[in-house]
DNA sequence: CATTTTTGTCCGATATACTAGACAGCGCGT
DNA sequence: ACGCGCTGTCTAGTATATCGGACAAAAATG
């Protein structure tokens, strides 16, 4: 049994604050970055201690740590702790590696803007699929996502083109057998996501209505890099009640920026 | 100067980094990042041990713990590694936890589109001055910034509105007397920094040309957070010869959207 | 006010994470 | 061919980082 397990991204998140073990510095970092980030708001120390099964007091001692190197920063005057500014500087190195990130970015930012939909950047992270940034609608009824949270990839109309590189094996042997169960409870049966995927490999889209939850209709579109590889799409997230002639439009336009975004790779 | 005196603001010991000292993991994390961070460039684990002045065999063990925890990631085919995807969505949690963070990101890319001009949003970081984020203009004679690129603060005309809560005493205990030397070799007097920054408080804004280089002018105006605390500035970056009635044209604009910015606090 | 829970810090003991060094495989220049 | 430098992995030994628990002070509770 390998102490590695640690972060595994289909940990329940609930249980393995089994005490009594000792674990390195560096792990506790990142079980404690990776229990920020699921939270999505600051915690106090106290609690991460008991979320992420660490004694209080190595709990303090990593945290006055990250807090040093401005990893972590204070929140308010009690004691709460979220992400502080190196992460941010770390994650815009991150994004800005690819030379032509702020053109993606200008592309999100202008399909919002003329659209007034909801439009997204998908990607992948481990077997997950995850928002790396998004442009809500500004309606009345906002359809808003979250960056950084994680969802089965059979949820997702992006998740269909971002496997469409894989083989019919490689895709059972990915996706663990719980992801095919969809938030509503109902079983995605897998020959048909399967099916999805070769329908997304040959159209170079892919659609998807009433997935993830009942009210959304899901566009996506992907972005080619350098070397060809799919590891980015665009998405719009519409209202299910999208009719028919602008869903044909909307998709017209997403493919087109989306095709205009690949190629110049280096 | 040698290199692997990194950025520790903090700890003034260090110094023969080539030392057999033993280091925690999680202190070898913090400034394995940190030289990441200025490198800006993928590297290679070999130089990354040199730089940071581990022994390689450490350096692979936590290189490929962040590895696995996404919070570093292969770059090419020959082993260089780089921030990972983790990253961004931490700093993006960072970001985006103040809640009208979207429209000072949203102003920047409306006041560099309308202007053409550089605009950077910018902050403090210990006692150094950080670029957080910036829109570069588009002329041909593009002046760019980086982000994350720690600066000395008297260089900066921002610099000059984010010290402004201080008084002399603070100021002077706060600035390393090596920071006011500017890069042509001038050194800058303490008394006219701290001039600067007392007309900077009483005109609610900040000018500087020729500081940081030859070429620039730059103008910088606070965006208040909630408390009315002064922790972030808008800037306009300059050609040198802009000419005046322009440059008051865009202080006047600056102006204005970064006090649109504050009040609205939580 | 008394009682309970939580917070932040400190300390000694010991399990172990880090280090030094060895090793085989690879690429490169001569 | 050879030597040289670099990479990535492995191992054993020990300096030390982590842990449990104790403590006072501060909040929360009744």
């Amino acid at each position: 049994m390998t102490e590695t397990e640690t972060l595994d991204r289909n940990r329940p998140e609930t249980a393995t604050a089994t005490g009594g073990e000792r674990k390195r510095g560096i792990d506790r970092v990142i079980i404690l970055l990776e229990a920020l980030l699921r939270q999505r708001a600051p915690m106090r120390v106290g609690d991460i201690a008991r979320r992420i099964g660490a004694p209080r007091s190595t709990t303090y001692e990593i945290v006055n740590r990250l807090l040093e190197a401005d990893m972590l920063e204070t929140v308010g005057t009690d004691g709460h702790v979220y992400f502080g500014r190196a992460m941010h500087l770390f994650g815009w190195a991150y994004s800005h590696h690819n030379a032509h990130y702020p053109r993606i970015i200008e592309t999100l930012d202008r399909l919002a803007a003329e659209t007034g939909e909801t439009v997204q950047l998908c990607s992948l992270r481990g077997n997950k699929y995850v928002v790396l940034d998004c442009r809500d609608s500004a309606g009345p009824f906002r359809i808003s996502s979250q960056v950084g949270v994680e969802v089965p990839i059979p949820w997702t109309a992006s998740g269909r083109l971002l496997l469409s590189h894989m083989d019919e094996d490689a895709v059972r042997a990915f996706i663990p057998p719980e992801d095919y169960r969809l938030p509503d409870g109902r079983w995605l049966p897998q020959e048909e996501f399967l099916a999805a995927i070769a329908l997304a490999r040959q159209q170079g889209y892919s659609e998807s209505a009433a997935l993830a939850d009942r009210f959304t209709w899901c566009l996506a579109a992907p972005i080619l890099d350098g070397r060809g590889a799919m590891t980015l799409t665009l998405c719009f997230v519409l209202p299910i009640d999208t009719p028919e002639a602008r869903r044909i439009e909307l998709l017209a336009l997403l493919r087109e920026r989306a095709a205009s975004l690949g190629l110049v790779g280096e």
